[in-house]
DNA sequence: GAGTTTGAAACT
DNA sequence: CAGTTTCAAACTC
C-alpha cells in the first residue's frame, strides 16, 4: 500500500473512487448492543441552485439536535432529509472547541460552506450530490447532554463519506472526532481509545449519471459499549463499511451515487478520554433524477447484532483505535447505469478492518445490494504494531474475499489506491485528506471521533465531484465486477492514510507491493498506493473498484501519472495480469525510471534488485522519486505506446525511438519491443523497422515460426497429458476396484526399456519418412501415450488376476 | 554466467 | 536544448 503525501494527494487525479453503492457494516462484540435508529429522507427536495449545499451535523448543537438530525428522522418523516442535484450534504464532527453556544455552522470551512446547513433542520439533497457527514466537535456541554444513545458523541474518530456528484461535487460524510468527554475517558479507562480512526471511502461517480442520495445513517449508543467491551472491541472490533449499487424500491427516482467516505484527521483537542462512540443514523433518500437509474449506497453494520437493509447506513464510530472496519463499495459502469457493481474491500489499519465491496448487477432490475448478507472476515495479513502509550494498531488486509470482490484499478494505472484520512495526533484537527477543496469545510471544527458505523447503509447516487476535485467516477463495467479487463473498467481506490507514524507502522506487514508511506511532506494526511501487483497477486482480496475514464484521468498534475496505461494500447488490468519480468538492478535503488518495476508503477517484488527502495519500506524515498520524476517529465508514467484508435496501425511511441546501431529490430528499440512501426517522430538512424523492411518481414515470419512452434509442442504435451489423464481416469476404477492401487512395481526396467525403444522407433520411423519436427515429436509423444496405456492396461489386469488368485 | 552492446533516462 | 553520463535490459559468446 502507498502512502501518497499530501502533496501528491493534491495533484492526484480526481477519480479517486468510482463505486456505486457503499455498505458501511460494523462488527461488534456480540455482547455489545447496537440500537439503530434510522434516518430516512424520503422526499428528494429539487435543487435550486447549483452551489453545493451542505447540511452540517455539528456536535456544537443540542445534542438532541444532533440526534434528531442524524437519527430521529425516520423513514416515515421524509421532510428531514432530502437531497437534489446540486445539494451538499455535510455531517461534521469537529474537533475544535466550542463555545457554549452550539454554532453548527462553525465547523464548515468557507470555501465548501457556502450553502452549508445545520444537518438539525431538515435538509433537501440534490443533484450535485455532495453529501459531508460531518460532525462538529460539540462542546463538553452539549456532550453531557447527550445521554440519548442516538447522540452522536466524540470518539476521536471520524468519519467522512463523500461522494462525487454528478456535478463534481462530492459527497462527504464525516464523523469527525469531537471533543473528549472526561467523564467517557474515564468511563473506558483506555487510553487506546483515543486513538484516531479514518475510514475514508471516496467514490467517484460518473459524471452524466444525476446524483440521488439517499443517506441512512443509524447511530449507535455509545453507551452500550461498556468499559469491559472496549479492551475487546479494540481488538476485535470489526466495522463494516459497505457502499452498495442497489436499486431501492422507494426510492422516487433513479439515482447515481458516489462516495467518498472521509475519516478526517484530527490531531488536536481530543485527549484520549473519549469513551463514547457517537452514533449517527442518517440517511440519504435518493432523488429522482430523470433518465438516471436509481442507485443506493447503504452502509450497513454487519455487527453480529444484526445487518441493516441496504437503505439505511448506519455509522458507529468506534471507541478503540482497535476496531475492524468493512467498507464495500459499489459503484456503477457508465454504460449501465441502472447496473449495481459491489466491489468488497477489506482494508484494516491499526485494528481497523476496511472492507469495501462492490458488486455488478448487469441491469437496474438486476441491482444487487450485497450489503444484507454479512461479510464473512478473512484476514488475510496481519500485522500488529504496539508502540508506547499509542494505540496498538493491527492491520489485516484484505478481510475478505468476497464472490463479487473487485479490484481496484487506476484507469491508464497500476496503481491502487486507497484514500485514508487519519488524525495526526489522537485527538486531531479534522484532515479531509479526500480533497483540498472539501477539507477547509470540514477541518477547521472538525474533532476525530468514533463512528458507528453498525447497521448504517446509505444510498447516495454517486455524481463527480469537480469542485472536491476528488474523483472523476469512471462507469464500471457491471458485466466484469471481478476484474476490470479495460481501461474503462480500470478504477482507483484511494484512501487517505495516517501519518507515517500511525499508520505505517501498521502497514509494513502489508504483502509486498504495497506501499505504505506517509507524505514526505508530514501531511496528516496520506494516500494508500496499492500496487496492482498486490491486487494480482491477492485476486481474491477485497478491493473497491472505482470505474474512471480515461478523459477524467487528466488532472493537472500529480500523482495520477503515476499511473501508467499499459504499453500496447492494453488495459492497466490486462497488462498487470501479465507476469512482469523481475528486475535486476543495483545502482538506481529501483527509484528510477531505469526500473520497469518502477517505471511500471509497481513495487518490486520477487525482482533481483539490489537495494531496492521501491518497496513499503521505503515509501518516503519512493515518493519523492515519483515526484522527481514527475517533475522531470509530467507524463512519465505515462504509456508510451499509444493505443490507436483503430487497431494496431495506430499505435505508436509517443515519444519515438532514437536508436542509432540496432536498426530498429532489436529489442533496444523500445518500438520494435512494443511491436510496432517506427513512425515519423522516431529519431533512429538506419531504420529498419517500416512495413516494407524486407529484415523486419524476415524477422516476423522466424518470430512468427518459432511461436507456432512452441504453440505446437505445447499443445501436443498437454494433448497427450489430457489423453494420459483420461486413461487413468478410466482405467483406475477397474484397476482400484479391488480396493487396491495399481502395481507401480509393475514399471520395471524391462519395461521402461521397451517404452524407450518403442519411443525410438517413433523417431526413426519420422525420420525415415522425412516428417518435421513437429510431426515427429508428436509421433513420439502419442507413441509415448500408447505405452503408458498398454502399461496402466497389464497393471490393471495383473491385478485383476491377482484378485482372483489370491 | 560473464561480458558486451544498446538506447532510454538522468544529469550537466 | 544538446551533450554526456548513468543505468539496466538486451544481446552475444
Amino acid at each position: 500500500m502507498d502512502v501518497v503525501s499530501p502533496e501528491l494527494n493534491s495533484i492526484l487525479p480526481d477519480e479517486i473512487m468510482d463505486t456505486e453503492a457503499i455498505v458501511i457494516e460494523e462488527e461488534l462484540p456480540a455482547d455489545a448492543t447496537v440500537p439503530l435508529a434510522q434516518v430516512e429522507l424520503p422526499t428528494p427536495v429539487p435543487m435550486e441552485t447549483e452551489l453545493p449545499e451542505i447540511v452540517n451535523l455539528s456536535s456544537a448543537g443540542t445534542p438532541m439536535q444532533r440526534t434528531q438530525a442524524l437519527t430521529t428522522s425516520t423513514s416515515t418523516d421524509s421532510s428531514h432529509c432530502s437531497m437534489g442535484s446540486g445539494t451538499q450534504l455535510l455531517l461534521t464532527a469537529s474537533v475544535a472547541p466550542r463555545p457554549a453556544t452550539p454554532a453548527v455552522s462553525k465547523s464548515t470551512s468557507p470555501g465548501v460552506s457556502g450553502g452549508l446547513q445545520r444537518l438539525t433542520t431538515p435538509f433537501a439533497i440534490q443533484g450535485n450530490h455532495q453529501i459531508i457527514l460531518n460532525k462538529v466537535s460539540a462542546t463538553a456541554s452539549s456532550d453531557e447532554k447527550s445521554p440519548s444513545p442516538h447522540v452522536l458523541k466524540q470518539e476521536g474518530q471520524k468519519l467522512v463519506v463523500t461522494g462525487l456528484s454528478k456535478s463534481g461535487q462530492p459527497i462527504v460524510l464525516a464523523l469527525p472526532h469531537t471533543n473528549p468527554k472526561p467523564g467517557s475517558a474515564q468511563a473506558t479507562g483506555d487510553a487506546k481509545a483515543q486513538t484516531q480512526q479514518f475510514k475514508v471511502v471516496t467514490i467517484g461517480g460518473r459524471p452524466d449519471l444525476k446524483p440521488v442520495v439517499g443517506v441512512q445513517a443509524v447511530s449507535t449508543a455509545s453507551q452500550l459499549l461498556g468499559t469491559t467491551q472496549q479492551s475487546t472491541l479494540q481488538t476485535q472490533q470489526l466495522k463494516t463499511v459497505q457502499i452498495a449499487k442497489k436499486t431501492q424500491a422507494s426510492s422516487s427516482g433513479p439515482m447515481i451515487t458516489k462516495f467518498i467516505i472521509t475519516k478526517p484527521l484530527n490531531s488536536k483537542g481530543v485527549s484520549g478520554q473519549t469513551s463514547v462512540s457517537p452514533v449517527i443514523t442518517g440517511r440519504v433518500i435518493p432523488q429522482n433524477t430523470p433518465g438516471t437509474p436509481p442507485r443506493t449506497i447503504s452502509i450497513s453494520e454487519t455487527s453480529a447484532v444484526q445487518t441493516v437493509s441496504s437503505s439505511k447506513v448506519p455509522i458507529s464510530p468506534l471507541k478503540s483505535p482497535s476496531k475492524l472496519t468493512v467498507v464495500s463499495v459499489a459503484s456503477q459502469s457508465p454504460s449501465s447505469p441502472q447496473k449495481s457493481v459491489a466491489l468488497p474491500i477489506n482494508v484494516a489499519l491499526g485494528q481497523q478492518i476496511l472492507a469495501v465491496q462492490q458488486s455488478t448487477a448487469t441491469s437496474p432490475a438486476k441491482g444487487v445490494s450485497n450489503s444484507s448478507t454479512p461479510q464473512t472476515m478473512k484476514p488475510v495479513q496481519t500485522v500488529a504494531v504496539g508502540g508506547v502509550g499509542t494505540p496498538q494498531f493491527k492491520t489485516i488486509f484484505p478481510l475478505t474475499t468476497p464472490p463479487n470482490v473487485q479490484q481496484i484499478q487506476v484507469p491508464g494505472s497500476r496503481f491502487h489506491y486507497v484514500r485514508l484520512v487519519t488524525a495526526t495526533t489522537g485527538s486531531g484537527v479534522t484532515a479531509t485528506a479526500s480533497t483540498s477543496t472539501n477539507s477547509p469545510a470540514i477541518q477547521p471544527a472538525a474533532k476525530p471521533m468514533v463512528v458507528n458505523t453498525a447497521a448504517m447503509r446509505m444510498s447516495v447516487p454517486i455524481v463527480p465531484a469537480q469542485s472536491m476535485k476528488q474523483v472523476v467516477p469512471k462507469p464500471l463495467t457491471s458485466s466484469a465486477p471481478q476484474v476490470a479487463t479495460s481501461s474503462q473498467t480500470q478504477q482507483r481506490l484511494i484512501m487517505p492514510a495516517t501519518p507515517l507514524p500511525q499508520i505505517q507502522p501498521n502497514l509494513t506487514n502489508l504483502p509486498p507491493g504495497t506501499v505504505l508511506a506517509p507524505a514526505p511532506g508530514a501531511g496528516n494526511v496520506g494516500y494508500a498506493v496499492l500496487p496492482a501487483q498486490y491486487v494480482t497477486q491477492l485476486p481474491q482480496s477485497t478491493f473497491v473498484t472505482l470505474a474512471s475514464s480515461s478523459s477524467s484521468f487528466s488532472t493537472p498534475t500529480g500523482i495520477q501519472t503515476q499511473a501508467r496505461l499499459s504499453l500496447n494500447g492494453l488495459s492497466t488490468s490486462d497488462s498487470s495480469s501479465r507476469p512482469r519480468k523481475p528486475c535486476n538492478c543495483t545502482k538506481s535503488q529501483c527509484l528510477k525510471l531505469y526500473c520497469d518495476c518502477f517505471a511500471n508503477g509497481e513495487f518490486c517484488n520477487n525482482c533481483n534488485c539490489t537495494n531496492c527502495f521501491n518497496n513499503l519500506e521505503h515509501e518516503t524515498e519512493r515518493l519523492k522519486a515519483i515526484k522527481a520524476c514527475l517533475d522531470r517529465n509530467p507524463e512519465a508514467f505515462k504509456p508510451k505506446i499509444g493505443k490507436g484508435k483503430e487497431g494496431e496501425s495506430d499505435r505508436r511511441h509517443s515519444k519515438g525511438c532514437n536508436c542509432k546501431r540496432s536498426g530498429c529490430l532489436k529489442n533496444y528499440c523500445e518500438c520494435y519491443e512494443a511491436k510496432i512501426m517506427c513512425s515519423s517522430i522516431c529519431k533512429c538512424v538506419g531504420c529498419k523497422n517500416f512495413e516494407e523492411s524486407p529484415e523486419r518481414k524476415t524477422l516476423m515470419h522466424l518470430a512468427d515460426a518459432a511461436e507456432v512452434r512452441v504453440q505446437q509442442q505445447t499443445a501436443a504435451k498437454t494433448k497427450l497429458s489430457s489423453q494420459i489423464s483420461d486413461l487413468l481416469t478410466r482405467t483406475m476404477p477397474a484397476i482400484t476396484s479391488g480396493g487396491g492401487k495399481l502395481p507401480y512395481t509393475f514399471v520395471t526396467k524391462e519395461v521402461a526399456e521397451a517404452t524407450c525403444d518403442c519411443l525410438m522407433e517413433q523417431a526413426e520411423q519420422a525420420e525415415l519418412t522425412d516428417q518435421p519436427h513437429a510431426v515427429a515429436e508428436r509421433m513420439i509423444l502419442e507413441e509415448f501415450g500408447r505405452c503408458l496405456m498398454r502399461i496402466i492396461s497389464s497393471a490393471g489386469q495383473a491385478k485383476a488376476d491377482c484378485s482372483i488368485n489370491c
